[in-house]
Order: C-alpha cells, then sequence, then structure tokens
DNA sequence: TGTATTACTTGATCCAGATCAACGGGCAGT
DNA sequence: ACTGCCCGTTGATCTGGATCAAGTAATACA
C-alpha cells in the first residue's frame, strides 16, 4: 500500500526510515470499487488522495446534466477537488472509482501538520503542485487554441497511457468534445487524414 | 520594490528581519516599459517573476498568428511559464508588459538554493502553487463547459478588477472568444439579457 | 491640434462541432 | 447461452460563435 506512495515521494525528496513512519501516520488506508464515489459535487472535499492502485476519474456535472471530466488519476497520482480542500468551499467536482481502488486519504488538517513535522513534504508538494500546474496551463492554452483534431493528437503524443486504459466517451469529455466528434476523428485518422 | 513582496509573503508564512535579508540576496530587480518582453516563445523561461507593480500579460501565439492569452499578472502576482521553467523546455508563452511594471525575478538555482536556507518558503510557494493549480481548475473546466455569456459572466464576478484594468480584446481572447463575440454578448447584457 | 493607429461596434455569412436519430457489436450478469 | 444495455459508429441536420467586411470612437504620437 505504501510501497508505491514511497516510491513516489523518493523521487522529489529522500527520506529516513524514521521520517517514513511518521509520515505514515497522517494517512488513512481506503478501498474503492468500481463506480463507488469518493466525493460527491456539494460536499466539502476532506482529502487529498493518493492512488496506489486503480483509476479515479474526477469530473464536473453541469445544469443540463452533462458530464465533463477535469482528471484522471491511476497509480501515483494524487486527486482531490483542490479548490474545496484547499479553501474549505462546496465541491465542484465528483471523483468516482473507473476500476477497483486502493487509495491513501490525508486530511488538510494532517496535511498542515505534516508538513510542519517534515517541512521536506512542503518541498515535495510544492514540487508537484509546481508540474500539475504546468501542466494545467499548458492544457488550457491547448483547449482555446486547437481545433478538436489537433487536441486529440497532443494527447494522443502526450499521454498515450489515459487513451489506452480510459473509456472513448470519457476522452472525449476530457477533451470538450461530444462523443460523435471523437469518433469522427479516429476515423479521419485511420483514413489517413 | 521588496515592501509588496514581504507583504505578500507574510500572508502565507512568518519571517524574521534575518530572513527577509537573506531572502532579498536572492532576487534581481528589473524594469519593464510597457510593451517589453519579459520573455519571448521559444526561449527558455530563466525567471520566476514576482510583479510589484504595472500589468503583464502571458500569451502563446499559434501557427495562424493568433493570440491566447494565459494570464495577467498585476502587484503581488506572480508570472512564468512554469512548464518551461521548471523543467528547462522552451517557451510557449511570450510574457510582455501591458503598463510599466516592476519586478523582481529569481532564477531556478537560486530558487532552490533558497528553499533549502529557508525551508519556509517551500511551505509560501506550495500554498502559491496550490492555489493557483485549484483555480486553474476551475477554469479549465468552465473553459469546457459553458457557452460564451456564461463564461464572461462568471469571471465578471470572480474577477472584476481584471476587467476594468485589461483592454477587452485581451479579456476576448482570455475567455477562448473572438473580440466582436465579446462585444455583442456585452451588448446583450446592457439590453438586459 | 491634427492625423494615424488601434480598439470597439455592427452587420452578413460561414463552418466546426453539437445534437438528434438509428443501428450493430461486445460484454456483463443471470 | 440469452438478453439487456452500454459503447462506439455513421448519417442528417442545426447552431453558437468565428470570420469577413466596413464603419466609428478613442488614444497616441508628432
Amino acid at each position: 500500500m505504501f510501497d508505491v506512495f514511497f516510491s513516489h515521494v523518493l523521487k522529489k525528496v529522500s527520506l529516513t526510515e524514521e521520517e517514513k513512519s511518521v509520515l505514515k501516520s497522517f494517512f488513512v488506508a481506503k478501498n474503492l470499487q468500481k463506480k463507488e464515489f469518493l466525493l460527491q459535487e456539494g460536499e466539502v472535499c476532506k482529502y487529498l488522495s493518493f492512488v496506489s492502485k486503480g483509476l479515479l476519474r474526477s469530473y464536473h456535472i453541469d445544469e443540463k446534466g452533462d458530464e465533463h471530466m477535469n482528471l484522471f488519476a491511476w497509480e501515483g497520482w494524487w486527486t482531490s477537488d483542490i479548490y474545496s480542500f484547499s479553501f474549505n468551499e462546496t465541491a465542484q467536482f465528483n471523483i468516482d472509482a473507473l476500476e477497483d481502488s486502493e487509495l491513501l486519504l490525508i486530511t488538510r488538517e494532517n496535511l498542515d501538520e505534516m508538513t510542519l513535522q517534515i517541512p521536506k513534504m512542503d518541498r515535495y508538494f510544492r514540487i508537484l503542485f509546481q508540474n500539475s500546474l504546468a501542466t494545467k496551463e499548458r492544457r488550457l492554452v491547448s483547449s482555446n487554441s486547437y481545433t478538436a483534431k489537433e487536441k486529440y493528437i497532443q494527447l494522443a503524443e502526450s499521454n498515450p497511457q489515459m487513451i489506452q486504459r480510459v473509456p472513448q466517451n470519457l476522452i472525449a469529455s476530457y477533451l470538450g468534445l461530444a462523443p460523435e466528434t471523437l469518433s469522427r476523428i479516429k476515423k479521419n485518422i485511420a483514413l489517413g487524414k
């Protein structure tokens, strides 16, 4: 359970055995079955969650009832409604499991306490958030600047695993496209553009 | 020059006078005149920049030559091509000044060194990036989920200062709209929807 | 203080991608 | 093995916002 976690943390900061065991104490383990919810829109998001096994999705449902994917998180990724978690406001995202999953959860209070006890973890999360921000910034520009086909090709190149692992209709939603549109785009690409 | 800077840092972490003077030594001050560039697409972004006075914009230019705004930064905000800065890759954004501006620049090497000497700054940047990430995540969903009019109204409510301070055609670009579209939207709103 | 350049508006037309509709194929549960 | 249904495909049509075009107001600059 913690193996995947430590191997990820150790890529960014070093930890003693002592620190590792302190670290563990701030987390709670949770299993989630396929289709089970970790968070529902309207609640306050209490946890930052590390995925040690499985696959989760985070998505928003608009007034018309349409789903809009925010992100997918599998082994080695964190997920949360980070806005809700940070500012203690109502969540805008739902998070549920696309596959049976194993998680490590930490509350905001524990995160604060943990980083005070082990300041290196501020560095870990600083780097984590910095990298996520960088990626999200590029995705936002891509979303405003490119055609549907260009966006799909960019995604396929930058994140081929997502395309293998996540159903096509959810990929469409992630790109802000109708499922029919993505289907047609893939057909065109297969026919040599 | 550093007054605005310290007042912002102190909102998130406390600092001794000693630490303040150490902190200062890692930054370089820079003035930028209106229309002058801080960064051009294709370079590597060497600095994370704090705006102590003025207004900058960060934007991407696509193959057709169209500009797509990424963000605006005024007093108390940071700007950078964070992807380029973090991963030492070619910048995708241009950054230039919309008003005469005063900046504090820090290199990646100095940022790393500074956070090692003053670990509290890891916490400062952890919180900064966490908040930016939260905001960007919401903006991305908004961009994929709402109509042009809804996006404008949301922006006007959540960030009225931006609308006052930034020219309308740049706001349009920030929202991923043609300037004509935003003009019409504002007209409709003025006419009572 | 005049003129040039840039910002904003308004109208007419166009198009990428959404929506609606119908069908086939795979796989999940009994 | 059967059946139900979810998922992807394909076709036909519609539409929000882009694009093209022209005029007007505002700001800068000399």
